[in-house]
DNA sequence: CCAGACGTTGTT
DNA sequence: GTCTGG
DNA sequence: CCAGACGTTGTT
DNA sequence: GTCTGG
């Protein structure tokens, strides 16, 4: 996530006033496990999350789930309170998949973004939780997954529930009924999507800029046979 | 009743 | 916290 | 997700 | 091999 001001500009045609928690987004690249995320909560609330939803009542973060299969959301114990109370979108300019070799066991990354050039708005969820470390709550959340459209079955097996603005308040409104809430979990259309290669930057948590998303085109280097 | 689990992805 | 299994 | 660590007692 | 940290 590096550019958000059309999102938060589409947000308030949408939902008027909002409080804005952010402010000035710190451009990230590479938002791993444990990062902060920006989320646009259900009660209003534009701020920053831990990326990688903690159950309230677990007491370390070593259950820290950073996705939620849209198929059993609803009956999971670490997942129901928050998809049936604490609904959020969670925008993104682009994500990851990586692809393991199964000869070299290197693992390539792919940046996926949206073909119209636009962000993206995956389905989330989140959850307030004590940290005994930090001596306060913080908010954790985690997006929510569905199958692959055809283009991401390329990379993988799964992919997240991405929701187009006229999605949004369905997801967010805590009125809404839940077998209509079922009607998101579907996969955007192969077309609005598509993905190119990276180089190894991304793999490291500590590689934060934009050269993750650099996009590469020489083919991996091929591995030396032995003897 | 209490104890124990509570999750996904990927890989095999 | 809440559900499941015993 | 990937990268990187992974340990204690005793001695200095 | 498996867990932790980011």
């Amino acid at each position: 996530m590096f550019e958000d001001s059309s999102f938060k500009e589409d947000v308030f045609k949408k939902f008027g006033s909002f409080r804005d928690t952010i402010g000035v987004l710190e451009k990230q690249y590479n938002i791993a496990p444990t990062l902060n995320i920006a989320i646009y909560t259900n009660t209003k609330v534009y701020t920053y999350s831990h990326f990688g939803l903690i159950p309230s009542w677990a007491s370390a973060g070593s259950s820290m789930q950073i996705n939620a299969r849209s198929e059993s959301v609803y009956e999971k114990s670490s997942f129901k309170e928050a998809y049936r109370q604490r609904r959020c979108l969670v925008p993104l300019n682009g994500y990851f998949e990586w692809v393991k070799d199964p000869v070299s066991k290197k693992s390539q990354a792919h940046f996926i973004v949206s073909t119209s050039g636009d962000y993206f708005v995956f389905a989330g969820i989140y959850e307030s939780w004590y940290d005994n470390k930090l001596k306060k709550t913080i908010l954790t959340c985690a997006v929510l997954t569905t199958e692959p459209n055809n283009t991401i079955a390329e990379l993988h097996n799964r992919m997240p529930v991405i929701l187009e603005s006229d999605k949004w308040d369905l997801w967010l409104n805590n009125r809404s009924d839940f077998r209509e809430l079922n009607t998101l979990f579907i996969p955007i259309n192969s077309d609005k999507i598509r993905y190119f290669r990276v180089g190894e930057a991304v793999n490291s948590v500590k590689n934060r800029g934009e050269e993750c998303i650099k996009e590469v085109t020489e083919t991996v280097p091929r591995q030396g046979t032995l003897f």
